[in-house]
DNA sequence: ACTTTTCACGAAACCGGTTTCGGCAACTCA
DNA sequence: TGAGTTGCCGAAACCGGTTTCGTGAAAAGT
């Protein structure tokens, strides 16, 4: 049924040395035995086994990922993407991509470790990095071959890809505040997870420029999910003091954000601001658009496979790093600043009571269209 | 550095023979034996290589899934939980997903060759199963294990899963039909895919059985993104005789067409209803919501996985399909007609002259709410 | 014409496991 | 006590490739 590189050999009446050899490219095989070889190789449909292959030289073939589904709802918008890109990557050098799941943290770095011992890849790339990531450590030990999809501490010791998060968040920042806004609120993600300093920074930095005048800045952690952005931004609107920014680590807060916005029948982009980071496609559905930063997945996936397959195969090869940007995503969710945080409490306290007029005149309006 | 079968077998002072055998449960090992090699491979961190222990097995302990990615839109949204629900059924026996990208039909076809000649995967699962489906015909000859996410023609010589997408459709026809609509549009997907029939077939079942009235149907096919559906809905609503219920074989669609009912400044849901399919995140997000069928893409990919591994491990196992619902989400963008087709026709019409008053009365309104 | 070099290939070792086979020692049974 | 089992393990073959080594024949050099 599956023919090898012994029935190929029988087949030219050859040994499968040089059956090898031929294929491999040999300089010590005759021209003309290397162009049977082929030829037969072809007709007879041989291809040599990966598995056969990976035992002599050591190697699988492939790279992996490892994902942790559940647990973390911001893991999921961002991934396909990404997993085209190093697959495209990583396929001109005849490698597959493995993904596995794994349902908690420690299983997620066990399953690196067995991965890896048990030779089912060559390498790994590493998303979602944390701060003091335990599966760096282990691949450290096993001296695995490893990218890292953003950043970590010691980054010289490794290969990494990144987009420049900081400046990001300083523009996002920078640009309320030139929108007049002075009331601002960063809604962070997740607190272990290194982006999520990244992103802090850059707010930081952003109002640290500022030197117009004062500027309030409200921090959050752990706001992950659409609810979670809706309920912050909830309690944070119904304050005394509500900002008139909203800074979010993830565009899915950004969406719960406008979701509040509207909830307390204000005009987000108008009454209140909000902008996002990723560019996940549902931003492009809320009313309004959300204004956001869009990192382009494939490309940060493409990148790192590159680097990965210099990792695994130039030995002694350097480790680099590369950061890039994301491009600012205009859409309705933010603009220039309406009220100051005090009148827009005001204007929120005062709003039930005004609701209930505009209704009426509201219904009166469509009456009159109906007619 | 990496610890082999040998290096225990040494430490031990035993033969690798009976380290495998120990490892492996074979019966003719004392127990004592057996103790003392698991302990001495826990303490050496011993695991045999997955490569070597392919090579004897001809098992590669991994599954295939080759994706299209660029060439369909649609193919993006569901694929992040499917991958997740196939790697952690697999998982159980010690599988892997290997995870593929090829750039067009041709190459996906060869990749799937490919990587089970090189045994890189010892078996695949299909999504986005197509009228006679090139990869099903290639995997055929190879007697490689297969499992279809989707359905077929000779449907009874593989395994497969699938929603009862025909179910579906024809539970929105008679929703729609319910909700007095008379005059339906169908937008359906990719053509040469298989669900596109299955849905065609369910708007048209839905019609059938209902006997009351005399209803109206147009057919359209390959509409598989947001800019289709818009411009698809546009010129329908345009026309003499729209519509005023859309069945779109993908949520991608139903939402553009939602936009082109908001564009021509009507209000989805009220004077046109859409129903859409699948239950991506998007739909959630735009206003109103969308209504649609979701499918739970997890335990599809679950599912999937539990099959071929069957068909992997029990030789002769017997094939088998599953079908089943997906739960309809009834959200904003379908209800009671309010217009016949007629009346919507003169209703989009007359719609400019109406909104320049109704935009004046808005602004008083505006005004006066301000003061 | 004889030695030296080059060319092209076969033979065999090797990679890290699994599995078969055979045999020694202990144990059972008559 | 001797023959037949049984338990346990080592030796070796094997899987399908890659790579090293050695060698015979042809080509080149003197």
């Amino acid at each position: 049924m599956k023919v090898t590189i012994q029935d190929l050999a029988d087949h030219l009446g050859i040994s499968k040395g040089t059956v090898s050899r031929a294929l491999r490219g040999y300089a010590d095989v005759s021209a003309s035995t290397v162009a049977r070889v082929q030829q037969a190789a072809k007709k007879l449909g041989y291809q040599p086994s990966a598995v056969a292959q990976g035992i002599k030289t050591g190697l699988a073939r492939s790279v992996g990922l490892i994902l942790l589904p559940k647990s973390r709802a911001a893991s999921r918008p961002f991934l396909m993407q990404f997993i085209n890109g190093i697959s495209t990557s990583i396929a001109k050098q005849g490698y597959t991509l493995t993904v596995a799941t794994a349902q908690s943290d420690a299983e997620m770095v066990e399953l690196h470790r067995d991965l890896f011992v048990q030779r089912k890849v060559d390498g790994f790339i590493l998303p979602r990095t944390m701060h003091d990531d335990p599966r760096i450590q282990i691949l450290d030990q096993l001296k695995a071959p490893l990218v890292l999809y953003g950043q970590t501490e010691n980054l010289t010791q490794y290969s990494w890809f990144d987009i420049n998060q900081v400046e990001c968040f300083r523009r996002a920042t920078a640009r309320l505040l030139a929108f007049g806004h002075r009331h601002l609120a960063f809604l962070g993600g997740d607190a272990p997870l290194f982006y999520n300093s990244l992103r802090r920074k850059g707010v930081e930095l952003g109002i640290q420029e500022f030197e117009r005048e004062e500027v309030q800045l409200q921090i959050f952690e752990n706001i992950t999910t659409v609810p979670d952005g809706l309920e912050c931004a909830i309690r944070l609107l119904k304050s005394p003091q509500p900002p008139t920014g909203f800074l979010c680590a993830l565009d899915l807060s950004a969406l719960g954000v406008i979701r509040a916005i509207k909830q307390l029948e204000l005009i987000p982009g108008e009454h209140v601001s909000v902008i996002g980071y990723e560019g996940i496609p549902e931003g492009d559905f809320s009313e309004p658009g959300l204004t956001t930063f869009e990192v382009d997945q494939y490309e940060a996936g493409f990148q790192c496979g590159v680097k990965l397959m210099q990792l695994i195969h130039e030995k002694g090869a350097k480790v680099s790093g590369t950061l890039t940007m994301a491009v600012l995503l205009e859409r309705g969710s933010d603009g220039p600043v309406r009220f100051t945080s005090t009148e827009l409490a005001t204007f929120i306290r005062n709003r039930k009571r005004l609701l209930s007029s505009q209704e009426k005149l509201h219904r009166m309006t469509e009456k009159s269209l109906r007619n």
